[in-house]
RNA sequence: UCCUCGGUAGCUCAGUGGUAGAGCGGUCGACUGUUAAUCGAUUGGUCGUAGGUUCGAAUCCCACCCGGGGAGCCA
């Protein structure tokens, strides 16, 4: 008897192996004389059925206890079905129960449920064929975006969580302290004195890892970041959280197209990846949850991507016979409705639009000839909009320092990334992108709460 | 934070001034190959919370709490 996971068993199991599954049962059919099962073990989102006979030793009691969400044990042969729905299922020949569920008071019905009725179950609700197909796929998208770096040779970064940069992008950040919030100490001016703070000044949780990767990069070259990151904003969206992770490569003696060909090939890689390993749970999806996604997937992987600048891009959409309800005007910052226009009707497929105009993007980018623009990207993918954000960096000290006054970002906490510009310095670039946003588009999960095993937003840290 | 929709049985919902409903689930029974089994019976309720109007409120009014969707911000 040897102890095997469904997922081998479905895919390599054979008539007569003698096999011991652990697992959770989802599903019970009594018939007279003998019973079915459908064991979950996390490991595929088909089950494994199992077929009691009475035969069994304590065959109606054991059957008793053998309800949905209930653990269990079994031994057994395999066989080949006779039924229709599977090629092979388990003569079980004993069954050993670890935990009972009382079906009067479990949660979990063999039937849909709502994802905001399993919101309020977290701790349940991965035992359900949705979630748990999502939370595969997520394990897969971490998998192959590790392998895409690290088989080019990039090495991941452990950026900090705590920092005391408050300027490091957009956003509210959380603040980190030990003191005793009923009794701060105050300064001669009144305000609270961050001198005798743990960290000796205010310190937050991080809100985006470049800049550090930024530091790594030039003495690397080739880097990225994955990991998790916080915002404090108010913002009640389903493609918000307040904690989320988020994967930021960075590429030294690297040029904006560098940055775009890297994009491209990145992207390319992981929906591939996830749609050779998790075949059955895209099938899923896409019958169940979206019906769009392996069509948008297999848009990504088999196109070139389309590359206009900005400038162009708004001359497209100014010559679009399309009515959108935000102007077009050249300064704007592009609206989901002009970002969807370029990568569903126009191009149909993903889009990367470069050099946005300086003052609708941050001081870090860098300057473009005739200082009108910036060297920045967004990659548009039809079906979602924005889902990689990125740029050449400001290499150049003086630029930069200049940037950073007309942004009226502080220089004091930074002293150290302009540093990098004084010692060294060379063109380098990067891009980010929200992993749950990936996970969301590849699952086609319409809620980014439902993407992440314990969802964090303003009002919700339960679980 | 703003706008908007909602909260009725374990779940999904109907009921919009006059005796609280359905489907699913659960329970019991039937069935020798089921597939969210099927068939029959049965069991479920402080109608989000607290006030108010009324002879009478799930239904109308007010406040608050919670959830969804959208906007802004962004990833």
């Amino acid at each position: 008897m040897e102890f095997r996971r469904v997922a081998d068993i479905l895919k390599n199991g054979q008539p007569q192996e003698s096999v011991i599954i652990k697992g959770w049962v989802r599903t019970k059919r009594e018939l007279k004389g003998f019973a079915f099962a459908e064991v979950n073990d996390g490991s595929s989102l088909a089950g494994l059925q199992i077929v009691l006979d009475s035969s069994l030793e304590q065959y109606e009691s054991t059957l008793k206890k053998i309800n949905t969400g209930s653990s269990i044990e079994v031994a057994g042969q395999l066989v080949a079905s006779q039924g229709k729905g599977q090629k092979i299922e388990l003569q079980v020949s004993k069954v050993t129960v670890y935990g009972e569920a009382n079906p009067e008071t479990y949660p979990l019905q063999k039937k849909r449920h709502s994802f905001e009725f399993l919101r309020e179950i977290n701790h349940l609700r991965a035992k359900t064929n949705t979630i748990g197909a999502v939370f595969r796929v997520r394990n897969a998208c971490a998998k192959a975006i590790h392998e895409f770096f690290q088989n080019k040779g990039f090495l991941w970064i452990h950026s900090p969580i705590i920092t005391t940069s408050d300027c490091e992008g957009a956003g509210e950040m959380f603040t980190v302290t030990n003191f005793d919030l009923d009794k701060l100490p105050k300064n001669e001016e009144g305000k609270v004195d961050y001198s005798q703070d743990f960290f000796g000044k205010p310190a937050f949780l991080t809100v985006s890892g470049q800049l550090q990767a930024e530091v790594m990069a030039m003495a690397f070259q080739n880097v990225y970041t994955f990991g998790p990151t916080f915002r404090a904003e108010n913002s009640n969206t389903s493609r918000h959280l307040s904690e989320f992770w988020m994967i930021e490569p960075e590429m030294a003696f690297c040029d904006l197209e560098g940055d775009q060909n890297l994009a491209e090939e990145f992207l390319k890689y992981i929906f591939q990846y996830v749609l050779d390993h998790c075949p059955e749970d895209l099938e899923f999806f896409n019958k169940w949850i979206d019906k769009t996604i392996l069509g948008n997937i297999d848009n990504i992987i088999n196109h070139e991507f389309e590359r206009v600048t900005y400038t162009k891009a708004i001359a497209l959409l100014e010559k679009a016979s399309k009515k959108f309800d935000f102007p077009v005007e050249w300064g704007i910052d592009l609206q989901s409705e002009h970002e969807r226009y370029l990568a569903e009707e126009l191009f149909q497929k993903p889009v990367i639009v470069t050099n946005y105009p300086k003052d609708i993007k941050a001081f870090y980018m860098r300057l473009d000839e005739g200082e009108k623009t910036v060297s920045a990207m967004d990659v548009l993918a039809p079906g979602i909009g924005e889902i990689i954000g990125g740029s050449q960096r400001e290499e150049r000290l003086d630029v930069l320092e200049r940037r950073m006054q007309e942004t009226n970002v502080e220089t004091d906490n930074l002293w150290w990334y302009l540093d990098l510009r004084r010692y060294g310095t060379v063109p380098h670039a990067g891009f980010g992108l929200g992993f749950e946003r990936l996970v969301q588009f590849i699952t086609g999960m319409k809620n980014i709460r439902d993407v992440i095993p314990f969802p964090r937003t303003p009002d919700n840290a339960e679980f």
